[in-house]
RNA sequence: GGUCCUAUGGUGUAGGGGUUUAUCACGCCUGCCUGUCACGCAGGAGAUCGCCGGUUCAAAUCCGGCUAGGACCGCCA
């Protein structure tokens, strides 16, 4: 029997007409002699009905039939009496008399309920990862996530872009992520490494005259992962020949409007407002503002100056800087206890401490506001602060400072409900360092890339003080998710070879790791930028969830392995010696996974 | 590598040394029921309270270790 239509289709056009259906049984409502059988599929819910007035068989199926057994069932459609009609169901006005039903297979009890608003933990939707996807709700987040690549590949088809496919197995390259590790059978001891993105390649399609290249690429890094963070992702990849960063800029946003209006029919006004990264930390302590509610950081050096608080005094002697976010309303809804909890989770950026004072109509309280008493008209000015506020002061250096208002600034925002979470704030990030000092390694690393062109002006500094480049860079943040980034590229040997200087590789180590790619420069190149956008991250966000594992199909959890086909795993004797592998595994290392 | 949180029938939970034969809800099974859609009613089954050890006359409960999961910091060019 074929199936005529989706359960979730059937509607009022059906209507006296017989219809096969097929799908997964959601529920049954046995009344004895009339049983209710909720049919779904993917495009929804339609009631069967059962009765011996349509067929006294099909009623003794429908009295054996359980939760997701699958059936498929022949019957008319009719329209339900007036009291019956269901104004919550989608179908509810009509509902499909059977008279013939059989079942394609049963089903055991699931572990937990096929609907939505289950509380089931992450590690057992995982494991039965088949069973979490017939959810509504995943299935919805799945179909946006196609709406996105759909209409990805719809406008760059539009407009001249060519679909490439870049290798998988491929190089091994220093800097940035951990790579994963693929053994070569054919070269002991050799390996290829998984791609972190296809950088390289798609510069190097430039060089072949292919001038717009996208592709929707899966990348690999193998770092620890978080909510919005997993080990593979994938980006949607795009690379421009002879195009400014205004340009591709302009180009991404043209892409982005038509994504936001076929995913989740949403008008995104162009152009994207930009900030430099300058402005960026300095206004919201972040590199990827979100930007939907305001509460912005304010420079209160001068406000606080010589006040007689030496914390703050001996901050600014040093360079360091004082500045403060006014919470609106704050002063009421923030306990000592509970402003003393943000101090001490600030102190994981570097923070000493948390200072506050609340404005009230007697002018500032609390322990510090004693060194301010003069001073609080222009503190209330400098931090922008209203009777009722709750003002909280960091004082540190630059970072820190950013860092733990940053956070203060978001967390605040999350539990004051000031985030309009219908909104979808678009900004720009641009003009970036080109470099920042890596801690871990002690010397300067590249904040994007090495590929990363610095700023024309700045092309003589590359050579002197290269540490105070800024680059041709730019990130697209959304809703303060760092949702993409991309530059303009390196198309001169010779500032390629500065770069590679900057970062203290040597003559011989740039060739020997890069002389591939930097040969290519010399035959003919053309100035090119780009940028990749994170598809998941994308679909997430468009889908209103908080983690990416929502919109990926088979994520892993957090420890990086993935309870439903229980990888990564163990392998014969065999298949290591065939790659000449041989694991030496140190007596305390943790070697089993659960269920092992 | 570090910090914090969690672990009790299939699922989600209550219980924080002995009034426990471990609470409740949903689910599951059996029976009844012709207008349900969170169907209803009656009955029933289902848990060695994550694992190991310690304290104690007595541990699901207190302590330690381990394991697993989650969040975060580091890490993520």
């Amino acid at each position: 029997m074929k199936r005529t239509t989706y359960a979730g289709s059937v509607d009022e056009s059906y209507l006296g007409k017989e219809v096969v259906l097929k799908g997964w049984v959601q529920k049954r409502r046995d009344l004895g002699n009339l049983i209710f059988i909720d049919l779904r599929d993917r495009k929804g819910i339609v009631q069967l009905v059962f009765s011996q007035e349509f067929d006294a068989d099909a009623l003794a199926s429908a009295d054996t039939l359980r939760s997701e057994y699958v059936i498929e069932a022949v019957g008319k459609v009719v329209p339900r009496a007036d009291g019956a009609v269901n104004p919550d169901m989608k179908t509810g006005k009509i509902e499909v008399e059977v008279h013939q039903v059989n079942i394609l297979n049963k089903a055991k009890t699931p572990p937990f309920y096929i609907q939505d608003d289950i509380n089931a933990s992450d590690d057992l939707r995982l494991k039965y990862r088949y069973l979490d996807l017939r959810r509504p709700e995943m299935q919805r987040g799945l179909l946006i996530r196609n709406r996105i690549t759909q209409a990805v590949h719809r406008y760059l088809d539009s407009n001249e872009f060519v679909d490439i496919e870049t290798p998988y197995l491929t190089k091994s390259t220093p800097e940035g992520a951990r790579d994963y590790l693929v053994p070569s059978r054919v070269y002991p001891g050799h390996f290829y490494a998984l791609p972190q993105s296809p950088q390289l390649f798609k510069q190097l399609l430039m060089g072949a005259g292919f001038d717009r290249y996208y592709q929707i690429a899966r990348c690999f890094r193998d770092e620890d992962l978080r909510g919005d963070r997993q080990p593979e992702f994938t980006q949607i990849d795009l690379e421009m020949s002879f195009m400014t960063a205004k340009e591709i800029q302009e180009m991404t946003e043209g892409l982005l409007k038509a994504v936001m209006k076929e995913a989740v029919d949403f008008e995104l006004k162009t152009p994207i407002p930009r900030i430099t990264w300058n402005e960026a930390m300095d206004r919201f302590g972040s590199d990827k503002p979100d930007i939907r509610f305001a509460m912005e950081l304010h420079d209160m050096s001068e406000a606080v100056k010589d006040g007689g608080f030496k914390v703050f005094d001996s901050v600014l002697e040093n360079g360091g800087q004082v500045k403060a976010i006014a919470v609106p309303e704050g002063a009421k809804a923030y306990s000592r206890k509970q402003i003393d909890a943000k101090q001490d989770y600030i102190k994981r950026f570097g923070a000493k401490g948390l200072a506050w004072v609340k404005v009230t109509e007697d002018g500032l309280q609390g322990p510090i506001a004693k060194f301010f008493k003069d001073k609080t008209g222009s503190i209330k000015a400098a931090a922008e602060a209203h009777e009722g506020d709750l003002i909280l002061f960091v004082a540190d250096k630059r970072k820190v400072v950013a860092d733990s208002l940053g956070y203060l600034r978001t967390s605040i925002a999350k539990e004051m409900d000031m985030i309009d979470k219908s909104a979808f704030a678009f900004i720009w990030v641009v003009d970036w360092p080109l470099f920042e000092y890596s801690e871990d390694f002690e010397r300067y690393i590249a904040a994007h890339h090495p590929f990363t062109m610095p700023n024309e002006e700045d092309l003589d500094l590359l050579k002197t003080d290269p540490h105070k480049c800024h680059a041709q860079s730019y990130d697209i943040v959304l809703n303060g998710y760092e949702l993409g980034g991309g530059s303009i590229r390196i198309h001169r040997r010779d500032i390629q070879e500065q770069m590679f200087k900057a970062l203290d590789f040597t003559k011989e180590k740039a060739e020997e790791q890069f002389g591939w790619f930097m040969e290519a420069l010399d035959y003919g190149f053309p100035p090119h930028g780009g940028l990749a956008l994170g598809l998941d991250r994308f679909a997430m966000l468009l889908a209103g969830k908080d983690n990416i594992r929502e919109v990926i199909a088979y994520p892993k959890n957090s420890k990086a392995s993935e309870p439903l086909t229980n990888a990564p795993s163990f392998v014969s004797g065999k298949q290591l010696d065939e790659l000449f592998l041989k694991p030496e595994i140190p007596a305390d290392a943790k070697v089993n996974k659960p269920e092992e």
